[in-house]
DNA sequence: GCGACAG
DNA sequence: ATCTTGTCGC
């Protein structure tokens, strides 16, 4: 079965998979000539920050413009595994950096990395894709307007700061959309960015700043905030 | 064919 | 993503 028809979203009416906790891991890469910086970010709802983790991997396939999920996707694949054998940890929910169903061929890095783990994520992109009516998202922090696309909600603009450019949320895998749109906003912090998105970031650029000669590669390293 | 195009 | 200075605002 092709990929794209494995992508499972569930209807808005469906249960939210969040409620009874869980794990949420939020990931972000930094690239820096051939070697991709990868930082995980743990969070329960329960707790609060659980951890930072960190695993650096050599990379092997060139960015192409939709096909974002052929360079990211396989080294987001390898620290899960890490995570799982080294630390036992399993997330509930990924919080991936890219697109979820709101892409060109409804199969955007999240989308990807959910069919391939068996696991539920959401896409979570600086830039849309697809068109969205700008004019209509109001300047608010907190405010949404839907992605549509032929009679499709795919996804949605979110304002999580005030007067600033919205960020865009879609479901990527096992999941609805407006659980996708509740909990990112539901993260929403100080800055256009929230905050566990912003932790990986960081981690991640901290550590392509700081790599050296002695770096482990595919070594899952535990970082401090 | 041409340009635009998540990270 | 990355290459890069100053500048405005909280």
């Amino acid at each position: 079965m092709l990929l794209a028809e494995q992508v499972k979203i569930f209807g808005d009416d469906s249960p939210f998979l969040m409620k009874k906790g869980g794990l949420i891991c939020t990931l972000d890469v930094q690239y820096a000539d051939e070697t991709a910086y990868i930082a995980a970010d743990i969070v329960s709802y329960e707790y609060g920050e659980m951890g930072l983790y960190g695993l650096i991997l050599p990379v092997t396939q060139a960015y192409i413009p939709g096909f974002f999920a052929f360079r990211e996707g396989p080294l987001l694949l390898h620290l899960l595994s890490q995570l799982e054998a080294v630390q036992g940890l399993r997330p509930r929910l990924l919080i991936i950096d890219g697109h979820g169903i709101a892409h060109p061929r409804k199969m955007g890095l999240a989308s990807w990395v959910g069919v391939k783990a068996g696991i539920s994520t959401i896409g979570l992109a600086k830039d849309s894709l697809l068109p969205y009516e700008k004019g209509k998202l109001p300047p608010e922090a907190g405010s949404a307007l839907p992605i549509r696309w032929e009679e499709e909600t795919l996804g949605y603009a979110l304002r999580t700061r005030a007067d600033t450019k919205p960020v865009f949320v879609s479901g990527g895998h096992e999941i609805s959309q407006a659980e996708s749109l509740h909990i990112i906003s539901a993260l929403r912090g100080k800055y256009r960015i929230i905050d566990p998105m912003r932790r990986a970031d960081m981690a991640a650029r901290k550590m392509a700043r700081e790599r050296g000669a002695e770096d482990r590669i595919d070594f899952l390293y535990t970082l401090a905030y």
